[in-house]
RNA sequence: GGUACCGUGACCGAGUGGUUAGGUAGCGGUCUGCAAAACCGUCGACAGCGGUUCGAAUCCGCUCGGUACCUCCA
């Protein structure tokens, strides 16, 4: 398949021709959340990118399977000190089945991601589902050598790996480096190295998530999900993984060395990572006590905003920096991001109306050509946008009879602002209110009465009127075409 | 300390060795009874110091400042 799409592949750190294994398909894994809170802005992130990615993947003409895994069992809480589940912590505090508190959480990220127009993927595979293939997995690597056991527990040999292979490969980690500056940490003694990394855990008497195992009753260890799901829906060799840059190490670099140890390939030909988002300079992140949930921006409900905003105003933000850059949060920010959105919006209202002529004063097909070159040069969504705006430009001179545009551009740009806002960008029209007929006829009396005042230079009626609408968010505006009204938020 | 990276105008945020980013805000104008919207014009930047070059915000070095990771959190 033809394509221009360049990719920045963390593993070369350089932008690489995107060339699929086994065009037209390609495989896509990312890591997804792990369901024991709600998802904040800094998990909007990677959703939101990789959504990007798989919209755009198809829209160029590729079958995509995206793999997007959920994590629900057996990892430590931060500033846990015990070594204790952090799904069974807080079932155990709740008086929750484990299952029941991943229920809960995954059906609220479902609800935040399909608030956000984020696509489900096409395999959403649970850890807990795929003990089975861990295990086995596990079992491969002990077979290869380059793994221990240890009182019912399983490492992974990263100095053993280390001879013939490099591990630091995808984060530029030294090994030797690793050695001297691991802590000293509880359960440390079992390793026969610091750098090296459970397989599998054996679960302490108190432990409330565990599974059977050749080994001991326990859990699988942290980087090993990804692997063990990755190769079962994938293949031992797919085309592109993502997920956050703070995922790159330990946890993206050890997922390379299971899958090396275990099947002797390098699982992935792509690795794509996102940058994080920042408040106050600072990453967004739950431990950190910075976070705000998806649902506190929507509502509004946090000290730090403003005012709500709305799961497409996120998405738009989010979107209008490049993925692989930070992206500083302020409601400054939010606000002109909103702002630019409705601006958007509007325009691409107004594209129905427009009357076409025998010329075009803007080249539409140099436009179309823009925005493909944007995302095709690493998903460069900003540059799309901006591109998009220019797009604006056009629809409101045209509008205004500023400009002029053909019927066969018209229908290009029509079909350029709508394949790149909806398809590719994955932005909608939110609905401020509900219209229906009633309140439209009532809307138009209305009207009528406040044009009879105008008419007669009653302006004190008729700006009464507006007023008073705009009380109740709505917004009347007199243009040349006459009058128009809308439902504001 | 190690690894990766960043420092752009009021704010967010792109970018290329020599030509407009874009959005929001400000200022001036057009339109309007007014307002809003829209359009036009405009202000305004490349952390600092050196070096390479005919030319650097873009390449190199140093300094200063900041971030992430280096934790059995995924």
């Amino acid at each position: 398949m033809e394509n221009n799409l360049t990719v920045y592949n963390t593993l070369s750190r350089r932008k690489e021709k995107f060339e699929p294994m086994n065009p037209p398909f390609v495989g896509m894994y990312v890591c997804g959340p792990t369901v024991y809170g709600d998802a904040h802005l800094g998990h909007a992130r990677p959703a939101i990118t990789f959504d990007l990615v798989y919209r755009y993947l198809k829209h160029i003409g590729y079958k995509v399977r995206y793999v997007r895994n959920i994590t629900d069992v057996g990892h430590l809480e931060h500033d846990a000190d015990s070594g204790e589940d952090k799904i069974g912590k807080k079932a155990r505090l709740e008086q929750l089945e484990p299952m029941e508190v991943v229920q809960y959480f995954t059906d609220r990220y479902h609800q935040n991601m399909s608030a956000l127009n984020v696509l489900s993927p096409s395999i959403e595979p649970k850890a807990s589902g795929h003990i089975i293939e861990q295990i086995e997995m596990i079992r491969k690597i002990l077979e290869a050598g380059f793994a221990y056991e240890v009182n019912g527990s399983v490492y992974f040999d990263v100095v053993k790996y280390n001879q013939n292979h490099n591990y630091g490969i995808l984060s530029g980690r030294v090994l030797e480096d690793l050695m001297t500056a691991t802590r000293e940490l509880e359960g440390q003694e079992e390793k026969h190295n610091p750098a090296d990394f459970a397989l599998w855990k054996k679960a302490q008497p108190e432990h409330i998530m565990r599974w059977p195992s050749p080994w001991s009753d326990g859990f699988p260890g942290w980087h090993l999900e990804c692997s063990a799901m990755g190769t079962r829906y994938l293949g031992e060799q797919f085309d592109i993984h993502g997920g956050g840059m703070d995922l790159l190490f330990p946890h993206h670099e050890s997922e390379i060395a299971q899958s090396v140890a275990a099947n002797s390939k390098a699982p992935v030909k792509y690795w794509l990572h996102n940058n994080m988002i920042t408040l106050n300079g600072q990453k967004m992140g739950k431990s950190l006590g910075n976070a705000i949930s998806l649902f506190d921006f929507f509502a509004g409900n946090h000290n730090l905003l403003q005012q709500p905003y709305s799961p497409i105003t996120i998405r738009f933000f989010i979107l209008q920096a490049h993925y692989r850059s930070t992206l500083d949060f302020s409601n400054e920010a939010l606000q002109a991001a909103d702002k630019g959105l409705k601006k958007l919006m509007a325009a691409l209202a107004t594209l129905d109306k427009l009357a076409v002529s025998e010329k075009s004063t803007s080249n539409i097909t140099e436009l179309r050509k823009k925005c493909y070159d944007a995302m095709n040069d690493d998903f460069n969504s900003p540059i799309a946008i901006a591109q998009l705006f220019e797009g604006v430009r056009i629809i409101n001179s045209v509008k205004n009879k500023k400009e002029t545009i053909t019927d066969t551009d018209l229908e290009i740009l029509k079909k350029t602002m709508i394949d790149f806002v909806f398809e590719i960008l994955g932005l909608k029209q939110e609905e401020a209110g509900r219209s229906n007929e009633l309140i439209d006829e009532l809307m138009g009396t209305i009207l009528i009465l406040r044009q009879k005042a105008r008419e007669s230079k009653d302006f004190a009626t008729s700006d009464l009127i507006r007023d008073h609408l705009a009380k109740l968010n709505i917004i009347v505006k007199d243009t040349k075409e006459g009058v128009e009204w809308s439902l504001e938020e």
